[in-house]
DNA sequence: AGATCATTCAAGCGATAACTTGAATAATAG
DNA sequence: CTATTATTCAAGTTATCGCTTGAATGATCT
């Protein structure tokens, strides 16, 4: 009665690192963070086969940081609660602490040492409000037109070469994607100082916006 | 440029949670919550042998969550900082609130229904002041010497029966551990109350005592 | 320098995980 | 009821993990 109970609770903890602990289900939970989808739609943002993706979910399942229910013939998975996102954001905060192998990969990506700090999202909100900044999403578009910050474009990575010449280099620009797993933001953001422009990264993406309950332009979900 | 840096950095935070994802890595953190400690010290306490033990150091260390100095022919770990003690309890929070099988083992050990709320560490160091209370440390002798609560007796589970004629049944006794993942607080709870007596647990351990800043008897490090 | 001790490295084995393929189940539409 | 679509299950293959054993490294002591 004294190893077994101890080594039980262990296997319990350990269970919800393993399901962190694959890249596929990081890339499926952040997906889920954008808000509820179904198996075939995960599949698809994440390249994975649909049989490969059912069974990470599943694994996602028992470990408790998903939910799913039955809505026709699809099943639709959804974060169980805050606190799984919580949990994706320590591990992310931990990693990028330590790791000087993420520090490298980021700072490769915000082409050197002159990448600017982040906006904070309250920044950004009161900004909004005097129309003193350009938001760029750059997500695709169906994320997009499921939900947006407020007057912000949207824009491929690949085209923003293009409108580089229609933007005003006096007004700063903040870009955002999906969260701080995605890193379509930091790229953007690199290239467009690439160009001269005054542009920054917002800290977090469109679920922490939602979750600090921040204006939202909402679409058909 | 498009997928590859996006996996490198997924991969970096897989690489974080699989560290976590071994009991017996989950053992050797909570032994260094504790405090810094030597390879064997570590093994001995876990029960591995040396050169696992050295193995399994090693991917906390990859994973940065612990570092590792030099002490003459001695390698002391210790965690890298209080950032991976908060990583481990959001890991277990989760676990707790979503895993009905945690509960299950929880709920064993406290043996049914009748377990006690977990006493606060503000409310215990308030009833320390008064002397209204008797504190339990039920951690072995050697990291009880090496520190713990003031005026707390020291006791192994297997020596609580032998004491309970002594103890006052009006007197509330608060049973503290290494931490929220040692289950020896759980224990000697149930133990008491079988007896009769008015036993409650302390929330978390030494560590997180510690960590509050709250008085402390310290010992030989 | 040689001996000793603590730790790490390296090779090998059994178990587990990720992915693929193809079949089975569940709910709906005709 | 049968056909269709979405998801899950099951079997098989390859790669990785955890553990053991035995040798190698690094620092201290005499």
């Amino acid at each position: 009665m004294s190893i077994s109970p101890k080594l039980a609770l262990l296997e319990e903890y350990a269970l919800v690192a393993r399901a962190l602990s694959a890249p596929a289900r990081l890339m499926l939970l952040e997906q889920l963070a954008q808000g509820e989808r179904g198996v075939e739609a995960l599949a698809d943002k994440t390249g994975l086969t649909i049989a490969n993706c059912s069974q990470h979910l599943q694994q996602l399942r028992r470990a408790a940081l998903v939910t799913s229910r039955r809505d026709g013939k699809a099943v639709i998975y959804r974060l169980t609660d805050a606190k799984t996102l919580a949990l994706m954001d320590l591990l992310r905060i931990v990693a990028e602490r330590n790791l000087a192998q993420v520090e490298r990969i980021l700072r490769g990506l915000s082409g050197g040492k002159d990448a600017p700090e982040a906006v904070s999202r309250a920044d950004l909100a009161a900004r909004l409000a005097e129309g003193s900044v350009t938001v760029l999403d750059v997500r695709p578009a169906d994320e997009y037109a499921a939900g947006h910050i407020p007057g912000a474009l949207n824009m491929a990575l690949t085209e923003i070469e293009r409108i580089v010449p229609t933007l005003d280099p006096a007004t700063e620009i903040v870009a955002y994607c999906r969260g701080p797993y995605c890193i379509y933001a930091h790229q953007a953001v690199a290239a467009l100082r690439k160009h001269g422009l005054n542009a920054r990264r917002l800290d977090g993406g469109l679920p922490e916006w939602r979750e600090d309950g921040l204006p939202l332009m909402a679409g058909a979900q």
